[in-house]
DNA sequence: TTACATATGTAATATTATAACATTTAATTA
DNA sequence: TAATTAAATGTTATAATATTACATATGTAA
């Protein structure tokens, strides 16, 4: 048996996206799309579109958020968001550290809430909280 | 007297700032630079750069903001954001409206919370509710 | 097998944004 | 006022990010 199978179909990764993803969760930062293709010419991805298609198929099944106003990726570190897609991160204007928010239950709470009150319907989010984080305020 | 005495230097407006800020308040949705750049061309706006710069300044006083997510820029609505430079937004997925959450008293107390909690300073934050708006949901 | 969908490869190109440097205009100050 | 400095603008080129279009391969279902 090749691949073992899998509940969830949405699991298996082709080797594109297992070797993106891999290099995502190995790095302690985000990672642009070129700067994924360059880290991964060795691996045989030597072209934008398989970086970014890739990424694409990753962000949809939830394992790989994009830093919107960095236009860089980062890997999920929150369960949660493979069923949801919300993602909410604080990133330092200091140092450029970026990190995921576990708990946002709360924060959730509040979007569908304003959402509601002007009678939509929250899909998902994206959150972005510039920061000075703990290290740099010493 | 050409220029009226005004209490705050930052609404001193240059020119080319001035004539990209009509034309996005006159939008009724989010403009990309570009967009910008051609619409204007008839007002003496020949380079991207007369653009970037003019949009530069206007976010840094808080007249304009970036929608991360689409690289389109709207005319703030809201008087408070010139103090703090925090806009939350919400984008339908059908119709693509943008329109920007006037009241986010509640959201500040909550992120600023959220920020706390892991001992770092909140600075600003941008926020993008994906929604299926009033219309669409009919 | 055939038919279909999905994934991949490759080249070209579109879109978004900035660097570098020259010139002009406005604000200070001697 | 003239001289000095700072801010804004103009211009060209180029960097960085992302997609289109089309050819080929691979896996799945009937
Ligand atoms: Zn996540
Ligand atoms: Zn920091
Ligand atoms: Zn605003
Ligand atoms: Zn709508």
């Amino acid at each position: 048996m090749k691949n073992k199978q899998l509940t969830n179909k949405k699991e298996i990764l082709t080797k594109n996206q297992e070797i993106v993803l891999k290099l995502l969760e190995k790095s302690n930062e985000p990672l642009k799309a070129y700067s994924i293709l360059f880290n991964l010419s060795e691996q045989g991805v030597k072209a934008p579109l398989q970086v970014y298609r890739a990424l694409d198929r990753l962000i949809e099944i939830g394992k790989v958020h994009k830093i919107e106003s960095k236009n860089a990726f980062v890997a999920c570190i929150n369960s949660n968001c493979t069923a949801n897609s919300n993602a909410a991160f604080t990133i330092c204007e200091d140092c450029d550290a970026v990190s995921e928010i576990h708990d946002n239950k709360e924060i959730l709470k509040n979007l569908n809430y304003l959402a509601n009150r002007e009678k939509s319907k929250l899909n998902k989010y994206n959150l972005e909280l510039y920061i000075t984080c703990k290290n740099c305020l010493k």
